[in-house]
DNA sequence: ATGCACAACGCGGAATTTGCGCGCAAGCGC
DNA sequence: GCGCTTGCGCGCAAATTCCGCGTTGTGCAT
């Protein structure tokens, strides 16, 4: 289906995951490729999905979230689809922005923006009283966002 | 500096957050507005700094590191540009995606994508070994990436 | 095994099309 | 009335398509 990258893909994408409004030609130049090549590369593996979105990154304090946090809920691990349908509940929750399912003394960790302290407890009251699967949630304030992004390496 | 946003540049936004190679045509269409305006607020929210990135997503399995790891780590907190140090070092690492500074039982939470187990330990030793203001790490597997992204909303 | 013909693939470059980036005059709000 | 921002038009840069070529790999006959 979706075969191997050979080292100009992974080479490609390495400068798109940092800035994918780079012009064709200058990543042709910088890999040692054509412009119309690097094209076609690009739009092969868009459409075979390695490149799965194109998204701008947003400062949160200009956008009015100036606060994160890290939420570690416990669920009922028996009933599994509870997840599923916890998948399909955060999906449309703008507020979380990412969420793991782990092994560990919690079960799901979110991160979640927002504008304050108190916006984010309308939003855990919000997960609470829409997921009774969710049986508690412990919250870890961010004081300081150190590194973000979500840059994966392609190089072996 | 910085003036607040408005409704259109608050509509710009959520639509380049979700795929930032949308024509500004198609854009100008969904909000009310010519491709030439949408075309002169990007150019000066990227200069502002609002739009920080524009980068490609790209899936972890095909890049071949399919593991993510949630990582607490306990810092000697009284050295405080241990934290500053900290962040030059892990800024190079690939490997970690992101890295919060918190409140609550561990001090730092770092996401890590990793081949498998086996690189993870490697990141870790290296991580203690590099960073000796580090004193302990309790390691989360993640056994589903139920949502992943950047958004942040706008809308207040 | 060796040599050859041929199909498949991916490249670079040219031609075409598309979208961007400016200047400009008009319109709206303060 | 004075900013500021919009919409429009034009020139140009970039993307897309098309085409010819070289390389690779496969099958077949020698």
């Amino acid at each position: 289906m979706t075969e191997p990258l050979d080292q100009f893909d992974r080479n490609i994408l390495d400068i798109v995951q940092r800035d994918c409004q780079m012009k064709a030609e200058a990543v042709g130049e910088m890999i040692g490729l054509s412009a119309s090549a690097v094209q076609r590369r690009l739009k092969r593996m868009r459409e075979e999905g390695i490149i799965s979105a194109e998204i701008a990154v947003v400062d949160r304090k200009v956008a009015g979230n100036p606060m994160t946090f890290i939420a570690g809920m416990e669920i009922e691990r028996e009933n599994y689809d509870a997840l599923a349908k916890f998948r399909t509940w955060v999906d449309k929750q703008d507020h979380i922005q990412q969420v793991y399912y782990v092994t560990g003394s919690v079960d799901l960790v979110a991160i979640i923006t927002a504008q304050d302290v108190g916006q984010y407890d309308e939003i855990t009251a919000q997960i609470m009283s829409q997921n009774p699967q969710i049986k508690r949630i412990h919250t870890n304030v961010v004081l300081k966002s150190v590194k973000l992004g979500m840059f994966v390496p392609t190089q072996s």
